[in-house]
DNA sequence: TAGATTGTTAATCGATTAACAATC
DNA sequence: TAGATTGTTAATCGATTAACAATC
């Protein structure tokens, strides 16, 4: 039944497409016409079969010898992330990290739009961000629904953010981008995406620690100091 | 000769243990004194056996029968993560996003401490966010080596970003927490961690697109509408 | 004691990397 | 043509999941 034939693309390399997407821009930008795997590989310090797997994936093919033409594989990278089209948002959470993603012009780029924000603070509601309305958040299904909004953002604080999402999903939002340190509960037919900063800062300070205990491993055994 | 002897622990479950953290505060906030893997992994959606295999890096033993020791759980698990130090990081990026990071009090949860930020923006340094200095990039380098602080933090825009990293390595910083949507380049010795927000929302708008495209197949072979 | 849960070893799965023929 | 680069198949690697003995 749920027609998984077109046989689903690996996360790792949809999580590549947008670094390969804006190099291919910038090589673009210098004037350059076809690039090769090698080039690609070279500047973002992967190996060149992976670039070519990944790439194999957008259905274009390259030229022996010569590489890929450029035009032809940024629209068609494009096409995969669906970001030439404009897909509308809201964002539930008005506070600063919300005004900081409402005022990021660059999302423009990646189709995304915010239409408006929610809160539930009184001195929020009736402002505006960027040129968008801040509503209350009890008309956040209403207005979802209204819309045909199908992505969500949440910025709220960890506490509120399965509130955020269960509005969402009650609006017939179907896909739910999350930066609250939350693990969401959603529907099976709802996408959820996590931007999960804590996860991210384990590894850099698990890393780093280690970095740093290697540090003075080696200042002993040098017998300096 | 680079000790890796200690066996590095796999990045995903780093990445998990964020979350396990949360969940074992929760219940123990609730009273609890124990909590088995079963109930962790029913509670985030995970496989018993892999929750198992990640608590087993802290080296706590749990009891057959019963589960583990929460206060003892807990503590080994910040211990792993250094969350129960406080380390020093700067802020490149003076912006929106900066501005949120450093208005972020959750950070001190994670042993994270925001001392400075930097910019160009000369309508932005000499002033105060949220209790912090504004400083101009200029004096970075020199105030990251005298305060030996480790990490850094990017929110530059994507152009100024590789400029902050270097400068940052100039100043001895050893880790850095990237959150522009750029490829940087640093020495084998530095850390790097990106938040990259294209990635995420790579993933997101693919299966989005995928799902709303299944909903049109239904629709069709239910001959509805 | 009986049985739930741990810790660990083995099997599976999927992604990355290597090898190589096809081709421009 | 010669040889660089593609596309693809096979080998490797690492993480997840399954199986099961040990134990409280």
């Amino acid at each position: 039944m749920t027609a998984k034939e077109v046989q689903a693309i690996p996360v790792p390399t949809l999580r590549r497409l947008p670094s390969y997407l804006r190099f291919l821009k910038k090589v673009q930008a210098q004037g350059r016409d076809v690039v090769s795997c090698t080039h690609i590989a070279d500047a973002l310090g992967l190996d060149p079969t992976q670039v070519r797997k990944d790439l194999a994936v957008t259905g274009i093919v390259g030229k022996p010898r010569v590489g890929y033409h450029l035009p032809a594989l940024v629209e068609a990278v494009e096409t995969l992330l669906g970001w030439n089209n404009t897909t509308d948002a809201l964002l539930v959470g008005a506070g600063s990290l919300g005004t900081a993603l409402m005022g990021y012009e660059g999302f423009r780029e990646y189709g995304l739009n915010i239409v408006a924000a929610f809160d539930v603070d009184p001195e929020k509601v009736g402002a505006e961000i960027h040129g968008r309305p801040v509503l209350h958040v009890d008309q956040l299904a209403n207005l979802a629904s209204r819309l045909h909004a199908h992505i969500g953002i949440i910025t709220t604080p960890a506490a509120e953010a399965q509130r955020a999402a269960d509005l969402m999903v009650a609006g017939g939002v179907r896909g739910i981008w999350n930066f609250a340190p939350a693990d969401l509960e959603v529907p099976d037919e709802v996408i959820l995406e996590s931007v999960q900063l804590p996860a991210s800062l384990a590894v850099l300070s698990t890393r780093l620690a280690a970095a740093l205990r290697e540090d003075e491993q080696g200042e002993k055994s040098d017998g300096s100091q």
